[in-house]
DNA sequence: ACGCAAAGTTGCAGAGAGTGCAACAATGTT
DNA sequence: AACATTGTTGCACTCTCTGCAACTTTGCGT
């Protein structure tokens, strides 16, 4: 548990993260979102009330361990994607919202934490929505290769993934809403994952009811 | 300009709303968003800055005049309702969004803030979206009369409200934010109608081509 | 190994949002 | 006129968040 690779500055600077992270975490499961202070996290994590804000915007982004850089890298990524729009968007919002938790071994914390306090989800999914342009961008250039938008101009292809893209954050929201009311138990990472596909099929059903 | 059907209390209430709704708006197209403080508010108004939170809740309601009670109206309403549920559900959105933003007869400074300043539309479609439950609840209710969801269980009903009332959302907001982007001048009160309109038939399109 | 540059930490001071409380004023009611 | 209701205000307080400047730690070239 060491990785060499980065220097002792990077090291560091992760363990601090993920110690504020941790600390925000708790406190919220102990005693909820608003009687958690930031002065209480970083008391926790042993680092200054001024230094907490050099690594969150937030105690809401310190709870879910949100990480700007990893959400920017997996946006700069190159990705292949599925020949459906609508699987293939699922899928780039699902690796979004995975990168955005930052640490992948406090997932079920994490998970802990989303479940008991929702508005920790609505809030994860407002960042994934600000990133819009940037997402909308990247689906709007897949549509360039699927003959039904092939034909529009440039335009007429961003409106359409923006379209697209709302709607499937929407169905998202949905999901996660439904799934932080369902009792405790059996959060599996896996299980996040089957959520996402239930979403897409369960939007693809009621669409073709009300088009 | 004087209902004397009201009482004098609740006349001088309305007209104290009036007041500090137009400092906020006038202060946000001045100097900004931020620059705009609650004290510079109250000031302009007339009022002390305790008073200003018995009337908003934050400045951003302030300057959009948001009127909570005229919403919760709007939602009590008993109100027939378009047989196709999507139009029928622009119609809903509609309705709200317009009673979210009280007094009518300032419609111009209103728009005139939404549109210098986007962040504010934004924020009143969240304040929208949290009205989540009743209006899904209102949506779910008129799918017990339509042909294609009547056979389904409540619950059903309930998800797939959710899942039209979101996308209905999605869309609304990516047109607000197009709209936001355009450059200035016809803003009436039939131009936002038509925009919900060009809304409901681009969402169609799209949706007729991906699912 | 030394020393300088870069990056990180911290305390401090201060603005601004927002809340509870209690005194006071205006309005409505009988 | 007396009383209840409702609204206003100042005060004290907590909390979030930012800029700044002093200081410490880490990285790196020589």
């Amino acid at each position: 548990m060491h990785d060499s690779s980065l220097g002792l500055r990077e090291r560091k600077r992760a363990q601090t993260a993920e110690a504020i992270h941790v600390s925000a975490a708790e406190l919220a499961l102990e005693r909820g979102l608003d009687a958690t202070t930031i002065d209480a996290i970083s008391d926790r994590a042993d680092v200054s009330p001024r230094t907490f804000f050099n690594y969150f915007q937030s105690k809401e982004d310190a709870m879910l361990g949100i990480d700007e850089s990893a959400v920017a890298a997996e946006l700069d990524r190159e990705r292949e994607h599925d020949p459906d729009v609508l699987v293939a968007v699922f899928d780039l919002i699902y690796a979004v919202f995975e990168a955005s938790g930052g640490n992948r071994t406090r997932a079920d914390l994490k998970r802990k934490v989303m479940h008991e306090h929702p508005q920790l989800m609505t809030r994860q999914m407002v960042r994934v929505a600000e990133l819009d342009d940037r997402l909308s961008g990247i689906i709007a250039g897949w549509l360039v290769d699927d003959a039904r938008f092939a034909e529009g101009s440039d335009e007429q292809r961003r409106d359409a993934a923006q379209i697209i893209l709302g709607v499937c954050l929407a169905t998202v929201r949905g999901a996660m809403k439904k799934w932080a009311s369902a009792p405790r138990g059996s959060n599996t990472s896996a299980e996040t994952r089957k959520n996402f596909d239930d979403a897409v099929s369960a939007f693809r059903t009621v669409m073709e009811k009300i088009v």
